[in-house]
Parts: structure tokens; sequence; C-alpha cells
DNA sequence: CCAAAAGTGTTCAGCTTACACCCATGA
DNA sequence: TCATGGGTGTAAGCTGAACACTTTTGG
């Protein structure tokens, strides 16, 4: 048992709620849970789950996520401590919200529907208690800072995707048209994309070939001082 | 009284750590503070507090830096928290960081000597307890992409400062040199400057024009879709 | 054969960068 | 008068943005 240094009063709920983004049928998703618990049961909100003694925040969010989706080698990071007194009709929570970023294929849905889950259009979004809408706000913001700096937007695509698929996700977080050439033109000056000999034909006659990213190549050019950057 | 919804289990301590940097003598400085309590008393740590449980986390950042500084009105912003099992070794306790931008020469010196506060600069900085040293890294790696996008950088100035000052002050946070002629194009570009009719004649015989900082034109630029922007 | 998506280069404007000399003044 | 820091402009290269036609192939 460990000396007491700390004064005992003042000790606090903390709670995780996880953002988790996905990419499908050319949308990014959230996933959103049906609460099943009071206060706010029957209500839409993030998956989440209290911070046990024995876990440090990040193992938290991993086992929200993994008790929620299954999966367990996710995109995880950690957004932003919600801290208002009432921010949490139920009792006086601290929240430290993180996002996650998956491909849905990889999903395994049948867990989500257990817990009333649901993949839901970002533009379709249903009210959320609490703070959580704003926790959605902040992590768009976010994530369309991070993709622009950081290749993490592959996280939400299959390991093979084509690269009409990988600018309609570009598009879609920026929530803006980018012109097709000039995309391909960056992305491919990168030298980060390795192009398949299949192509992908369920959205187009003449097919799209498949990339995959080269996650390899990526390590030495930033162990060289090289930064990923794809502006718009 | 509050209707009780969530298990009593699992509360945790939840501390607010605040990193508190100052501009003075043309160098970054911090606020370190000498523990005065177990464990690790009498080493150098970040301000930091217990957090209330009548007071939001920003409350607390508040509380914290006017207990220390006796100062109010400070640029305050919410870093990232910490969450680590054994991170601090009194008890397990989650931290949520801060950082703080303010003019040194507002701040009243007395109420930090009687805390055993001390000016450190960057360069300088010893040893501090826990992950304390982590909170530092990454309070610095903020304000470096934060001074490019908002004009912060003024809340570590008096009100009026010179183009050199305001030059160093890049200079130490970017920690490298930058083109005169190149920054005093771009950030006399935007038109964010008064230029005041005196100079400062402390660093040179010519002497420097003072300016100011047109919060007023800022506000409105902003509201007409305009980017602070600073680049290197 | 035709509709629908995939793929491909060039030009122009604006921004970033590099760079060297004169000015004002207190000591 | 001279040492010291303050102040100023221009040219070259690069990057981002705009823009339209050809290719492929299943139905």
């Amino acid at each position: 048992m460990m000396k007491k240094y700390y004064p005992d009063e003042d000790r606090q709920l903390v709670a995780v709620d996880c953002i988790i983004f996905g990419f499908d049928a050319g949308m990014l998703k959230l996933l959103v849970v049906k609460r099943s618990f009071e206060p706010g049961k029957g209500r839409w909100s993030l998956a989440g789950g209290f911070l046990r003694k024995n876990e440090s925040l990040d193992d938290c969010a991993s086992r929200v996520l993994l008790e929620l989706t299954g999966l367990k080698e996710v995109y995880l990071e950690q957004l932003q401590s919600y801290g208002d007194i009432a921010r949490d009709e139920g009792d006086r929570v601290v929240s430290v919200a993180y996002y996650a970023l998956l491909n849905i294929k990889d999903h395994n849905l049948d867990l989500s529907s257990d817990n009333d889950a649901y993949w839901c259009p970002l533009d379709e979004m249903p009210d959320l208690i609490f703070d959580h809408g704003d926790m959605v706000g902040k992590a768009l913001k976010r994530l369309k800072r991070k993709v622009k700096i950081q290749p993490v937007g592959f996280e939400l695509l299959p390991g093979k995707f084509t690269l009409p698929q990988l600018q309609t996700l570009y598009e879609s977080i920026y929530q803006k048209d980018l012109d097709k050439r000039n995309f391909r033109k960056k992305i491919l000056s990168m030298d980060l994309l390795d192009k398949l000999p299949e192509k992908d034909k369920s959205n187009s006659k003449k097919g799209a070939y498949f990339y995959s990213f080269n996650q390899k190549k990526y390590n030495e050019l930033v162990s060289d001082g090289f930064y990923f950057n794809l502006d718009v």
C-alpha cells in the first residue's frame, strides 16, 4: 500500500469519451451509441466509460473502443478534456475526449448493434447528450488539421484503395471539393503510394487502380526530415 | 442534493498543472516553483493544484495562476491531460496541463518569490518532477504552432513593443533566426500594428519605434475571414 | 456506340527567400 | 568620428490554383 500524501477530499469521476470516425459510401461517419442508462437514457451519445484506478487514460480509451467495436489496433489520439461542473447531468464528471480513426470494413457490426450503436453520416448527426456535440466539432477541426500534416487519412481506408476514393475521403473531411489533377499530382509526388496491378471496377467501367500506403517508406522519409503535407 | 446516478468507486484526484511562459531579456522563460511538500519536496515543478468540486478545469487553472502570480486576465489554454497510473509518485493523479502566456513586467515578483518561484530561461530548464518536463516540451511545440496562426505572441510583450523585440520573441519561440526584412515586411503587411510616435532607446542610440497591436482591427479582419499567418 | 468515371500537363499569379547598404545617434 | 543597432527594396524560384480533353469499357 502506497503512503498517502494528498488529501482525499475532492476526488472526481473521470470519464473517457471517444469520437469514432469511419469512412464508408464516400461519407465520413461517426459511431454513436444509444445510452442504456440514466441520465439521458435512450438518447444518442459518444462511446464512453469511467476511468478505472488501474488503467491509464490511453488504456481506458482503448478499452472503450475495444468493448464497443472489438477492435484493438486502432488509431487513437487524445483530443481535449472537458471539465465544466455541470456538463454531465448525473454527477460532476471530468471527461477526457479521444478521437479514433478506423476502417469501417474491419469493424464487427454485430458488436455495435448489441450496443445500439450506429454509423451516422456526419451531416446527419443527431443531437448528442451533454457536451458531446462540442467534442465532435472539436474532433473534426483537429482531424482537418491533422490529415494535412500526417498521413492519418489512410487509417480510415482499407489497405488497398483507389485515388478517387482517397480524394473523396479528403473532400469529406475538408468539406469541400478538390481539383482532381492537383490532388493526384500532390499526393503522388510524395512518393508514398505503391500502385498495385489491380483495378477496382466497382465504381466505373474503366476501373481505378488500387494503391497502398507505404508505411516503411514514410518512416524512412520522416527520419530524413520529410514532412507530409497535403494543403488545400 | 443531486440524485446519484453513477457508481462511487474509482474516483480520482484530478490536478491542473500550468506551463507559464514569459519573455524577458530577449529570452523565452518558464515559471517554475520549488515544491513545498512531499513527494518531491524541494524539487522544481510546474505550478499546480488539485481540482475542486465547485470549479471547472478552466477555473482551476485560473486559480492556480492567480495564487502564484496575482494576475487575473492571462492568456490560458488547455494543452493535454496526463493519465499514466504512476505518473505522480504520491498517488494516482490525473493531471490536466494548461499553458499560459504573460508579460513578465506585469508580474508581481513578490508573490512568486514567496512561493520559491523562478523565471527560468527555457534553455537552462532544470529537471522537473514527474512528467512535467514532457508537459513543457508539448507546450513549446503547441506554442510554436500557435504563434504562427494566431496573434498570441503579443501576450508575452508589453502593450508597447518594438519590431526588433517582436522579432526576437519569434526567434526565441521558433529557436531559429529570422530575416529582418522579410519578418518586418510580413508582419507589417497584415496591417495589425499601430506605429507610435515614440522610440525605445534602451537598446540602441538610434532607437526603435514602438508599435502596439490593434486588437480591434484584428477582430474586424477576422470576422471578414482573415487568417493571421506568420510562416517561417 | 455511348454514358460515366479515370486519367493526364501546362500556364499564371502570388508568395517565400535570399541578400547589402544607409541611417541616426550617444559616447 | 565611429560603433551599434534600426531601417529599407528587389529579383529569382517555387508552389498553389485554375483549367479541358482523351481513355476505357460494360451495358
